[in-house]
DNA sequence: GTCCAGGATCGGA
DNA sequence: TCCGATCATGGA
């Protein structure tokens, strides 16, 4: 990997592990992404950037060459060995290898843990339209204001201190209390999220749902999307259905421990083709 | 208008 | 331990 810098913008040359980022940025791990005009703008780290590729490079714009060599080269997960992944899973069921021809080169991202948990908090028993809809009125709402109109996500201390009226706003109806739980037991220090990073998986399981609102599904998307978990299997009705239909035997130990990576594949690709799931 | 959504919780069998 | 009703809201 190799670093340029021109004006405003990053090149990074000679990546490893080709990063596909529509497939990634919208294969259902995170929500604040915008596609304008072939480019995708986000925030995190308190940093608004504008990404985009370059024949096998990526371009960042509107970042400093120590933040991407820090901070985004880990949250795009650029160092990671994704070719030898796949040819550990490739013998493990066919529907996988349709898709990583459909939607190829998706990455794991790196996720800020907070933000992950309060999203897929929010995600529950919803649609992702809606899902990105609630996330975007929490940030311009009660995050701070970066740019134009982009707000950073929230952190637990400020949410923490907001109250039921506070968050009527955002209509994120029954998991409303579940956040605000959530965001106290955080600033409390009851439940620490650093520590569960270095956590062995069944460990951070256990803590994981031990919060109000968070059962196994949302505590496998955190150890994923954020902790990078790369055996956490998060089994919502989609891949349930996709297990039930597609996995031989039912049994989803045949991707072992990096059953995640499988899992995003596979969710991403049956949701684009709905009617494999109807054989 | 009806059905359903990247679920979790609770009460009752 | 298991199962179904329920939760708030609006997208499709």
């Amino acid at each position: 990997m190799n670093f340029l810098e021109l004006q405003n913008k990053i090149l990074i040359t000679e990546i490893k592990n080709d990063i596909n980022l529509e497939n990634t940025l919208e294969c259902g791990q995170c929500f604040r992404w915008k596609k304008i005009n072939n480019k995708y703008h986000g925030i995190a780290n308190n940093e608004n950037i504008t990404v985009y590729k370059k024949n096998k490079d990526l371009i960042i714009e509107n970042s400093n060459i120590n933040n991407v060599k820090n901070f985004w080269v880990n949250y795009f997960d650029l160092n990671l060995d994704y070719t030898k992944i796949k040819k550990y899973l490739s013998n493990t069921n066919t529907y996988l290898l349709q898709a990583y021809e459909s939607c190829p080169d998706i990455h794991i991202l790196n996720q800020e843990p907070w933000e992950t948990l309060c999203s897929f908090i929010i995600s529950q028993n919803n649609n992702i339209p809606r899902i990105k809809k609630i996330i975007s009125k929490l940030c311009e709402n009660f995050g701070y204001k970066l740019s134009n109109n982009n707000f950073s996500f929230p952190d637990y201390k400020i949410m923490s201190q907001l109250k039921k009226k506070d968050l009527e706003i955002i209509k994120s109806g029954f998991r409303t209390r579940y956040i605000l739980n959530t965001a106290e037991k955080i600033s409390t220090g009851e439940i620490n999220l650093e520590e569960i990073k270095n956590m062995e998986i069944n460990q951070a399981r256990k803590k994981l749902v031990t919060l109000n609102g968070v059962g196994p599904k949302i505590s496998e998307c955190v150890l994923l999307y954020s902790y990078h978990k790369l055996e956490a299997f998060p089994m919502d009705i989609w891949m349930k259905k996709v297990v039930d239909k597609l996995i031989a035997n039912k049994d989803i130990k045949i991707f072992g421990k990096y059953a995640g990576i499988a899992q995003q594949y596979l969710y991403y690709y049956i949701r684009k083709n709905k009617h494999i799931l109807e054989l």
